[in-house]
DNA sequence: CGCTCCGCTTGACAGTGTCAAGCTAGCCGG
DNA sequence: CCGGCTAGCTTGACACTGTCAAGCGGAGCG
């Protein structure tokens, strides 16, 4: 960890960004570290100098995605309506998930690809569990109320997230666009497989389904 | 396009395999073109001739992954059980895209990289239409009998579709061993996020989960 | 025979990641 | 003021990469 009297060297920040630009531009299996470096202004070894190596820059980067994606998530969640149910609070979540990826999709690209990381990096792994700690403990305090208290835990969280990140992979790689021409936007995806996951597929016609509220909250 | 009078030249095949080798025990990140030649013996040149350059390897490699793929799914449709329910039906095949995924480490890890494909390939396009029919068309004959018909039909296919690829994904990156220690394999995790997607999140304590058949099929 | 493909090789080139060494400015104890 | 230490960055070199261009042998066919 870095002490506060080094408050990281600007242009260990400038090389994150550079990265960031060129793999927004030029996506990440076509970015080097030279060119990263060219987009800076200094020399081919800088990137080297600061991240160690290829993996080591990836892995800050990734760092910096997973910090992001949380103050995403804790900024969605600060802005959810008192009265909001439990499921709803969690599909917020679930929304900044998928704008976050919309937004940063260089950093969303490094973050789940672990060929490009250094896994046993302990700022990774601090900013990864931070993250999804802020997802996670939304569903332990959902469920503490009664929502989904028909699954476990486990079963409960790892729907919820993988739902969501399955929804944003394959909307990113535009397989959603080929077999759903149309489908919308990330917010549109996203609020659309919240709602039904929230339903379940076996709900029977009975019942109606839980209409969502009248939507307090436009896309 | 080779004529079927070309039943495709035997280097071809030997190089797709050896390139799924190579990302075996390379990762996708780490394999070259030479490497792959290398491998089965030939000069380095010999995978461009074939594929044109990376990407056109990469793509034939991926369009092999999605024809596997729908073999799988296939294979695990026909050993469903006559008196299945339609959402036992849609999960069969979710876990037969697990278990290929499994089985296929290289090839699933090449099929979602669009970077690393030519998305104009139209076989590689009809590959993926095809294996993902399979999956598209149990779930729309499923909602024909009731089963989730209070979503439309992108909305149930949408979800189901997205719930089974981001644990696949997930589990595959090793994330979900890390935040659920203990979870299991591909085939347990496929089974928890099917039954908890067909339930439903916001289904009420009174009516009891739908108790899923005892299991005629072992793991 | 001569021609022309097809499958594959050979050679070359610019660009890459990484190792090793060098440079420079700032600091610190004396 | 000096000498040495360190951090931050550069320079140089190397093996390796993907791809372009040309070459080469054999099969098919007129």
């Amino acid at each position: 960890m870095p002490a506060p009297t080094t408050p990281t060297p600007p242009l260990r920040d400038a090389l994150l960004l550079a990265a960031e630009e060129e793999v927004d531009e030029h996506g990440v299996g076509a970015v080097s570290l030279r060119a990263i470096a060219r987009r800076v202004g200094v020399s081919h070894q800088a990137p080297g100098h600061h991240f160690g190596d290829r993996n080591g820059l990836f892995t800050a980067l990734a760092a910096k995605g997973f910090r992001t994606l949380e103050r995403r998530m804790l900024a969605a969640r600060r802005r959810i309506p008192g009265d909001a149910t439990p499921a709803e609070r969690v599909a917020t979540l679930g929304v900044g998930y998928m704008v976050f990826a919309k937004q940063h999709p260089a950093l969303f690209a490094v973050m789940f690809r672990p060929e490009l990381l250094d896994g046993d990096d302990p700022d990774l792994a601090a900013a990864r569990a931070s993250a999804f700690g802020v997802l996670l403990d939304e569903i332990v305090a959902a469920r503490a109320t009664g929502w989904g208290r028909h699954h476990s835990e486990t079963a409960l969280a790892l729907t919820c997230w993988s739902t969501v990140h399955g929804a944003v992979t394959l909307w990113r790689e535009g397989t959603l666009d080929t077999f759903f021409p149309g489908i919308g936007g990330a917010q549109a995806v996203a609020r659309m497989v919240t709602e039904t996951l929230n339903t379940g597929l076996a709900a029977e016609a009975g019942e109606p389904p839980p209409a969502p509220r009248p939507s307090r909250r436009r896309g």
